[in-house]
DNA sequence: TGACTCATGTCAATATTCTGACATACAGTG
DNA sequence: CACTGTATGTCAGAATATTGACATGAGTCA
């Protein structure tokens, strides 16, 4: 039926099936965290600074896959909002170490057992076995991507 | 280190592991289309249309993980580039079946070798035997994260 | 036949993100 | 000390995708 005359057969391109499960993650994040008034982005700057105290603008817009202006954006709304903080003066450099506050943690707290839930449900036909074969591959797959011995 | 208190650890989350493999793709697709003025959904549209003739706007959308808005605007300039090309009035129903022109094809050609590329080095670190598993594991969580069977 | 539902194509407006640019801060090097 | 390179925060404009809306065509069912 398809004609895989050359090149990538989108049937059994792995690329293709790791956009198509990153995008079913994605939408799947965004409806549980619709009710919440919250976006994935958001969801993952909170997740970062609840597990990694004092990041910086950059290192949340790396950690969350955005450009740091993005970032900053939504940084301005959440400080503003009071779910985050950041010093009026840098410490060192340049770089504001921001902090959750309790009303972010709160805001968090419900958010993660959505996403957890997504997360299970999505793990729901996989064995431990897998999983860890899973978390390897995926680990392997981003690391060879990363090193651009391409042609730069 | 890491306070894994209560929920997401995102250091061994395959939620996030998905994302990061995804994203790190993403960039260096994006990376590599780039000298030939393509981008990803410009690719993947053109990449389809080989693959599954006639397939319309709606599908072309699905297929590439974006709207139909957005592939119908994309589709438009790619006519007027003379890549695709679509009939006047629609054979059955509304749907335009979209076909690839010689043009078209030639686009994709250059493309799809940078794009296999990019799959290959993205593939290195992998044995046949963990392809193949990996395969079944995108395939199942995508499978899993479709049936919304959460609380609709 | 008529009403209802669903999928499609398309236009417009909104939202979101990215690219470009600039000033600042630190580390390394001569 | 001065210079270079790298990283950061931030502002502004541009590009991109999305949501909302409407009309059309086909299938279903009473």
């Amino acid at each position: 039926m398809s004609q895989d005359s050359a090149g990538v057969n989108l049937e059994t391109s792995l690329g293709y099936l790791l956009k198509q499960a990153s995008s079913s993650l994605r939408a799947a994040m965004v409806e549980a965290l619709r009710p919440l008034g919250m976006t994935v982005t958001h969801y993952s700057c909170l997740e970062l600074l609840s597990q990694r105290p004092g990041l910086s603008n950059s290192e949340l817009a790396r950690g969350s896959f955005v450009t740091r202006q993005s970032m900053n954006v939504l940084l301005q709304t959440l400080e503003r909002e009071g779910q985050v903080s950041r010093p009026a003066e840098p410490p060192a450099g340049r770089a504001l170490p921001t902090q959750l506050t309790p009303a972010g943690r709160e805001a968090l707290a419900e958010a993660t057992a959505a996403v957890r839930q997504v997360e299970v449900q999505m793990l729901a036909g996989l064995t431990d076995e897998e999983q860890s074969t899973a978390f390897r591959i995926l680990q392997s797959m981003t690391d060879s991507l990363r090193d651009d011995s391409t042609g730069a």
